[in-house]
DNA sequence: TTGACGCATTACCATATAGTAATGTATTAC
DNA sequence: GTAATACATTACTATATGGTAATGCGTCAA
């Protein structure tokens, strides 16, 4: 019985999409010109089926803009699908979740404002 | 250029390589025979040969006991290939971060102790 | 030592996948 | 209007992959 997360797994397999991934959660939305300029190795056709494989596992979205596709990252859908299955082995993860928050740290998310509020000095290390 | 989170991902994309790996992180180390039992539609051949794959990406590990393989897990393989491509999308991770940094605080890691001593009230909801 | 067991390995097959090429379809420029 | 742009889609091909079947090989029991 195939799971959820199995289509997930599948799209991430492919290089390609894991950087068309990449590329999207650095700069933001871009076109399909804008990404495939990143692929000289492939042809135009060949993106747009990755792309189509990703907006099917609803990784990433498309909005039209004249003749121009805009895709941007679906996080949700990348922590939803990956999250549970991180957790499953949170038991063998203290190395990986410690680096894991030390970045998260970096992010100013309210917690660390109040952390630091309460701390009362300046940024950790 | 194939980067080494390629094999990691490949070896991912199986649904039965990773419920082999969900075994042998619930239950231990175990046996190729007890494996294969709770994959009643495969041959063992077949178990075997994704054994061999986790084997080759050094997610799982493998000691004779007898004529027996005792398979068990090697999770800092796992988690020291996933833990720099989730970090990529950091920004975008913030609840499945708070969720992971929530099991995180049931371990009792130093830093939360220092948070706590710091901050003065209890767990933050 | 002679089987039987437990697993690995090899050979082989069917299907899935990633790729190219060609065509189709809006949209903008002229 | 016509042509060019920007993608999507379809058709096709080569290769990779997951699966079975058959064989090999060390280990234990008799």
């Amino acid at each position: 019985m195939p799971t959820s997360s199995d289509a997930l797994f599948r799209v991430l397999a492919d290089p390609t999409r894991r950087h068309i991934l990449d590329l999207l959660a650095e700069r933001g939305a871009l076109t399909v010109g804008q990404l495939a300029a990143h692929f000289p190795e492939l042809v135009a056709s060949g993106i747009s089926k990755h792309l189509m494989a990703l907006r099917a596992a609803g990784l990433v979205s498309a909005t039209r803009r004249g003749r121009q596709q805009v895709y941007q990252l679906e996080p949700d859908t990348l922590a939803a699908g990956l999250a549970p299955w991180i957790a499953k082995y949170r038991k063998y993860w203290s190395p990986a979740l410690e680096r894991l928050r030390d970045l998260a740290e970096q992010d100013g998310a309210k917690d660390r404002a109040a952390f630091r509020r309460h701390v009362g000095r300046k940024r950790l290390k």
